[in-house]
RNA sequence: GCGCCUGUAGCUCAGAGGAUAGAGCAACGGACUUCUAAUCCGUGGGUCGCAGGUUCGAAUCCUGCCAGGCGCGCCA
């Protein structure tokens, strides 16, 4: 059902009607909301169309609300009361009935509920996580983990062809950095006292990885190391991580259908290509040695190199030729999901996409950096360093739906403290049980009904005048707004509103079953309830499958 | 110094032009012969960082300031 959209059509209609018999007049219609009152007195839908044409039509905003109200023709028996309040609102007050035909939908859509054609099949790109194969995930990637492959699962909701992709670093000196980190454990585990290079990676993680190789029968490092021998160990350690890094991924519920290497994009001459799109342009030229891109013709701090003096590509170069790349693969919307310390990358990126002729279609997200705690206490997080907390840990210690949930609950924009005692120790009253628990325990009353050898519910339109309970209608105005809300989440790439609006709905589906038996000696009402509570229980998985989180039978 | 993000209840966070600002946790008081108590019902708790401005109306938009986080390479 689409509640808001069926009123504003008909408010249109209204007013059109109005215009039409010179009741009112007005040159465009401007912009207007159909929402739901915070307060119940206020009715189930509210508009703001009066007040906003008061300036357009130069009429007292109550004296249009009456002349709209007068022109309603809405569908027999949808609206109950109509009221004209305050400073010129329109309260709606929709007869129950109305909301009880969500029921035979929810039945004949099933898990397709929720879903719409708001993409039409356009494709959508979201790249996301894309962490260097340098060291284990940590809790930071599993932020965008959650958040791109959620935002992807949305959009195929709402119509979009989506494309995940992970994009892999594996050019520039950091394999080599990696190999050579590689190679000084390698010394220090034949027992040789070692400086180990500062720049390296010191985490314990390379330590393993030095122990893995030589267990596995690899050859001793060489006393006299070349470069190249930096390279095959880097090579060797970075698909060692990448092959973990894709194990952490899908121990928490997120694949990729496309592993992007860089090194593609110069094997495939396709960095070449790019610096020729932006030279016929005029955007690039030559100072110092070095090649530049003129990011400051579109708004840029200062123009940017691609090639060094030594002729050496920077890692922005790379990114330019990947999202000529992309767009060459007729992406309607690319969306990158980046750590907010990547943030003063943003204009020089959009900066290069623009030059390339497809402004607008980058959409860049910065998920905040998480804050993490231990029973309130800051726990220190450097990657170098290599004290910090791995996405692993985080999934073994706070499991994968609670972590998901967790990071799903916050918009992106917001600084998150992530405390992993919180997260584990207060888990029983962490909102993702409470809202698996209410699928769960629906699954349980089912299971109650076919031990009673009840039958299973058929959606017969006669019963439903059995829910008359406001708990009922309450509910089913719920289910009712589900579609409208999906949408919503889906046109401004917000995951988290659903993750609101599930622990809303299981919050009234406790205080129902709370309250009131569903299935009890009357047959009917029995089977009118579990209609109801089926619906919901769809919902539910619905809602859940879109965050990646698991729909429990049993807790 | 410049830029981006944030500032809402004791804590963690929603709300992003609408009417009397919400939830979870924590605190306090109640409810298990029941379809799962991982639940429910109730109470207390706010100068929406501060100051101006815009308008019928501002937590929400604009400006300035304050505080915190993150950035500002021919690194990736």
């Amino acid at each position: 059902m689409r509640p808001k959209e069926q009123l504003r059509q008909i408010l249109i209609q209204a007013l059109q009607q109005a215009q039409a018999s010179g009741e009112i007049a007005f040159e465009t219609l401007p912009a207007f909301e159909v929402e739901e009152p915070k307060q119940a007195d206020h009715g189930d839908l509210a508009t703001n169309l009066a007040m906003v044409l008061a300036k357009p039509a130069k009429m007292a905003p109550r004296k249009i609300a009456e002349i709209i109200t007068n022109n309603l023709a809405a569908p027999e028996g949808m609206l109950q009361k109509v009221e004209i309040a305050g400073p010129g609102f329109i309260n709606f007050f929709i007869a129950a009935a109305y909301w009880r035909q969500v029921i035979p939908e929810i039945y004949s859509l099933g898990l397709e509920y929720g879903n719409s054609e708001l993409g039409r099949g356009q494709k959508v790109q979201v790249e996301f996580v894309s962490a260097n194969p340098t060291g284990p995930l940590h809790i930071g990637h599993g932020r965008g983990a959650a958040l791109g492959d959620a935002l992807a699962n949305l959009l195929t909701a709402a119509g979009y062809e989506v494309v995940r992709e992970y994009y892999i670093n594996d050019v520039g000196n950091q394999i080599n950095t990696l190999g050579k980190s590689l190679y000084f454990r390698l010394r220090e585990l034949q027992g040789e006292k070692i400086d180990f290079p500062e720049d390296g990676y010191q985490g314990d993680y390379m330590k393993d990885l030095a122990r893995d190789y030589l267990a596995a029968g690899n050859p001793p490092p060489s006393p006299s190391p070349t470069e190249e021998d930096f390279v095959t160990l880097g090579r060797y350690a970075g698909d060692v991580i990448l092959a973990g890094i894709k194990k952490d991924l899908e121990d928490f519920g997120v694949s990729f259908d496309r592993w992007f290497s860089e090194t593609d994009l110069y094997d495939q001459g396709e960095v070449e290509k790019s610096f020729q799109h932006l030279k016929e342009k005029g955007f690039l030229y030559e100072q110092d040695g070095a090649l530049w891109f003129k990011s400051t013709a579109f708004g840029d701090d200062k123009d940017r190199v691609v090639r060094r003096s030594t002729g050496v590509t920077t890692y922005f170069a790379s990114d330019i030729a990947y999202h000529l790349y992309k767009f060459q693969q007729d992406y309607n919307l690319v969306v990158d999901i980046w750590g907010a310390d990547h943030h003063g990358y943003v204009p020089r990126l959009q900066a290069a996409v623009e030059a390339l002729g497809v402004e607008g279609r980058l959409q860049v997200i910065l998920v905040q950096l998480v804050s993490l705690l231990r029973h309130g206490e800051p726990v220190a997080m450097t990657t170098r360093g290599g004290t910090f907390v791995t996405l692993r840990e985080v999934i073994d210690e706070v499991g994968k739906d609670a972590a998901r949930f967790i990071f799903l609950t916050r918009r992106p924009d917001s600084h998150l403290d992530f405390d992993l005692e919180v997260a584990k120790t207060q888990s029983p009253e962490n909102p993702v049980y409470y809202v698996q628990y209410a699928h769960a325990r629906l699954a349980s009353v089912f299971r109650q009904a076919e031990a009673q050898e009840i039958p299973l519910p058929e959606p017969d339109p006669g019963l439903f005048p059995l829910l008359q309970l406001p708990e009922e209608t309450s509910l089913l105005k719920m289910l009712a707004h589900y579609p409208e809300l999906m949408e919503a989440a889906a046109r401004n790439l917000e995951p988290h509103r659903i993750t609101y609006f599930l622990t809303d709905l299981a919050s009234q589906l406790h205080s129902y079953y709370y309250k009131h038996r569903f299935i009890s000696e009357d047959a009917a009402l029995t089977q009118a309830r579990l209609c109801l509570v089926q619906a919901i229980q769809t919902v539910l998985a619905h809602g859940l499958g879109i965050l990646g989180v698991e729909a429990p039978e049993t807790m």
